[in-house]
DNA sequence: TTCATTTTTTAACAAATGTAAAAGGTGGGC
DNA sequence: GCCCACCTTTTACATTTGTTAAAAAATGAA
């Protein structure tokens, strides 16, 4: 497993005795497309990082699924309710492909947490990341129109746009599909 | 200083021995209303805690201000892509009234992460439960109305409703002033 | 292929929000 | 107290986006 580790990017600013502790705890897994890997209203007790495929994270209003992330290969994808405060989720996360994943348990990760600083520090950068990139696009819906939103998306995940339906890129924009229909026809 | 920081929300999770270090490299400051302690464009080199007042983070866009954050006692205050990135940042922060702050170093700060597993933990925690509520505010704008973000923020916030200029507020919850102005009279 | 299902687009209309300008309100400094 | 600057509300109109329904296009399984 520490092989399979080395090469994922996510983990290449670890050390290798760092690395080696993490190896112990992860389980490489593999889960077909359509698979509920998160459930809302559950506290989920895994921690994955993506290795192919691609999946997205909504939750359920009464009558529309908004979709507020999508993971790619190099993506951690977790429950943000249980990994941060022990309590069930808010997200559902559904495998839009077959994927490959790279599995841990969230007490073991905790342990690894306060068991070891250079872990510590490095699960830091991952919610620091995270929060940073979660950030600007709030901000984006301020300043930005529909249109542009689209845009960006289309040029920083070319290959979401491919892979993803588009009924989800809208709402993962903040526009119903019909606005994202009457944006990419131009009107 | 450690007997100050003792009695501050965001330090009682931390043990004697990690707030005496920590209490080694902090400075309590005053700044008055009007200061813009945080400037975009700039790597800012401190961390602050909010002790008493109030800020607001805002970017500055061709023909608008946009507000994103607001920080009350207890808040912590910082340039994001300085302390994540070490690169400028795209917010400036504002005291809108005269406030009290702790102040610490970055680079001493970083230094703590390194050197104490447990202020390691601490600053994790810290970027997830900013990131929780980030995350947070981003779904409610698709899942929820204006006049209803205005609700949530009345309930939540009262304080900051008596305090906070409306323009400032309008722009928080995603809408301009006249907008804001519609939903406070009802119509 | 063909059929059934799902996704995407289009159309017509309704509702929400934005823009610009004016009027009213508020508070600080002289 | 008065004036000035700034903040908030109001009005009228323009624009964007949403809603609903239907048609067209794409997809996938037998």
């Amino acid at each position: 497993m520490y092989q399979q580790l080395k090469h994922i990017d996510i983990f290449k600013s670890l050390s290798n005795d760092a690395l080696i502790e993490i190896s112990k705890h992860v389980l490489g897994v593999t889960y077909p497309k359509g698979t509920i890997l998160i459930h809302a209203d559950k506290i989920e007790p895994y921690f994955y990082i993506l290795q192919s495929g691609v999946a997205r994270a909504y939750s359920d209003g009464e009558n529309q699924q908004i979709t507020f992330w999508f993971g790619e290969s190099g993506s951690v994808l977790f429950s943000f309710n249980s990994y941060i405060n022990n309590k069930p989720g808010y997200e559902n996360i559904e495998l839009l492909e077959d994927c490959a994943l790279i599995q841990i348990k969230l007490a073991d990760l905790f342990n690894l947490y306060h068991a070891n600083i250079e872990i510590a520090n490095w699960g830091r950068k991952i919610a620091e990341q995270e929060l940073i990139a979660t950030e600007r696009r709030l901000i984006d819906r301020s300043f930005k129109g529909a249109a542009e939103r689209y845009q960006d998306f289309s040029n920083h995940s070319p290959s979401l746009l491919k892979r993803v339906a588009l009924k989800h890129i809208a709402s993962y924009l903040g526009v119903t599909q019909v606005t994202l229909s009457r944006i990419r026809g131009g009107k």
